[in-house]
DNA sequence: ATGGACTAACGTCAAAGTCG
DNA sequence: CGACTTTGACGTTAGTCCAT
């Protein structure tokens, strides 16, 4: 991990306590926020620009951006955040919606896989019985041409 | 009524694939 | 090569069924 950016906490780290964690960094508008017990610091998957997200154990729920930082390790300012949590969110949601898709896809696709199996099963059992037709129009003794053929 | 097993649908992440 | 898409894997939640 690299150009994390300077706060009062190591980074990262669980809380044991409730924690406020406050920028070390010049900026001015980024404002000292909240972890609360047992939270844990987390590398944000902005996939855009290096942030951190306040992860608690028991919610699964996702959280927001709480800091982004630049690969100088200098706080960003606040706005840089807000574009960051905005990138993620449409990042998320866009994949919502191609996770739906794709499953909506393995869904007809084995929807059509049963549909030609049901046909083959279908036209595997007409073939043996037909099979089995012929074997009786055509048994005359033990010394028909078709008397080897082995038995289904 | 309740608790456990099972299933379907969902959201997210990460990795692989695709494209300009 | 970076941005974007697709998809497998995993965890969560809600609904259903069944035994107790």
């Amino acid at each position: 991990m690299q150009g994390f950016p300077s706060y009062s906490m190591p980074n990262p780290g669980v809380a044991e306590h409730a924690a406020i964690v406050s920028c070390v960094g010049l900026a001015a508008d980024c404002a000292p926020f909240y972890i609360p017990d047992g939270g844990v610091l987390v590398p944000a998957a902005t996939g855009e620009m290096p942030a951190h997200q306040i992860h608690t154990p028991g919610s699964g729920l996702p959280q927001g951006i709480v800091m982004a930082a630049s690969s100088t390790g200098l706080i960003v300012p606040q706005h840089m955040a807000e574009e960051a949590t905005r990138k993620r969110e449409m990042r998320l949601m866009k994949n919502r919606e191609a996770a739906k898709a794709c499953r909506l896809r393995r869904k007809e696709y084995i929807r059509c896989l049963e549909g030609q199996n049901t046909m083959l099963v279908m036209e595997n059992r007409q073939l043996k019985q037909e099979l089995a037709a012929y074997r009786t129009l055509y048994s005359h003794g033990a010394n028909s041409r078709y008397s080897n053929i082995p038995k289904m």
